[in-house]
DNA sequence: TTTATATTTCGTTAATCGACTAAATATAAA
DNA sequence: TTTATATTTAGTCGATTAACGAAATATAAA
């Protein structure tokens, strides 16, 4: 327990993860589009999502090229609990209502062979 | 609410700062008894007790040499909210049931002049 | 098969972190 | 006032972390 939840707060502690886990509550995307939100190079966004990934809080799904990622709806109660309290305190937040705009015009389409870094 | 968040999610992720909130849940604790249990040096007890109070999850209250630490109940909706589930999925592991008993039977007056590190 | 593209992995770098010892601070006891 | 003791602060060291660019991998399109 202490080792698993210890592992849940550090996959969470970061506040681009928490960004991450706040766009994916609004729909599922892929890497490419959580790139272009975050102004990050496409490798850190892989690495970030690779960590929520092992800690259960995401999965992903491969559909030809693209990589999705969304909230691992199924996981077990520790990361369920810490991460609707998190995604709870996190409403209202400036930074966060501003990616929650942009997830919802976000078009894979349109960026991502634009989106070199 | 982002950097609030994650900063209190930052001073929970640790191992030993953990194990302190939940000693704490027993009962109030100085900074030596906390020692005694932790098994760790007396400035890295008191940094671990110094970012906890920095998060608004312990107070400190002195009362002549010591210095007793104990969880913060009037902390802001935040972090109420955080430690409380945490300190929930805390029950029943092994290493904090045993600490919770070492935090009954530990006395101050035993072990400080004792516990040269 | 070759080329283009989305993602991951690898290797580097600067910053942060947790541990320690030693020194500083603060208070109680002698 | 001097001494002992509880805690904090300062400084050091090795490990971890988040960022990046470059190389590797995987798949779709030409």
């Amino acid at each position: 327990m202490l080792s698993e939840t210890c592992s849940i707060l550090k996959a969470m502690s970061d506040k681009n993860r928490l960004r991450i886990i706040k766009m994916l509550e609004v729909k599922p995307l892929c890497v490419c589009e959580i790139t272009d939100i975050l102004q990050l190079a496409t490798s850190t966004v892989s690495k970030h999502l690779t960590i929520l990934k092992d800690a259960g809080i995401v999965i992903d799904k491969k559909s030809g090229r693209w990589v999705t990622y969304e909230l691992n709806h199924l996981s077990v109660k520790h990361v369920q609990l810490i991460v609707s309290v998190v995604i709870e305190l996190l409403d209202y937040d400036k930074l966060i209502d501003a990616d929650s705009k942009r997830v919802l015009k976000v078009n894979k389409d349109n960026i991502c062979a634009n989106n070199k870094r």
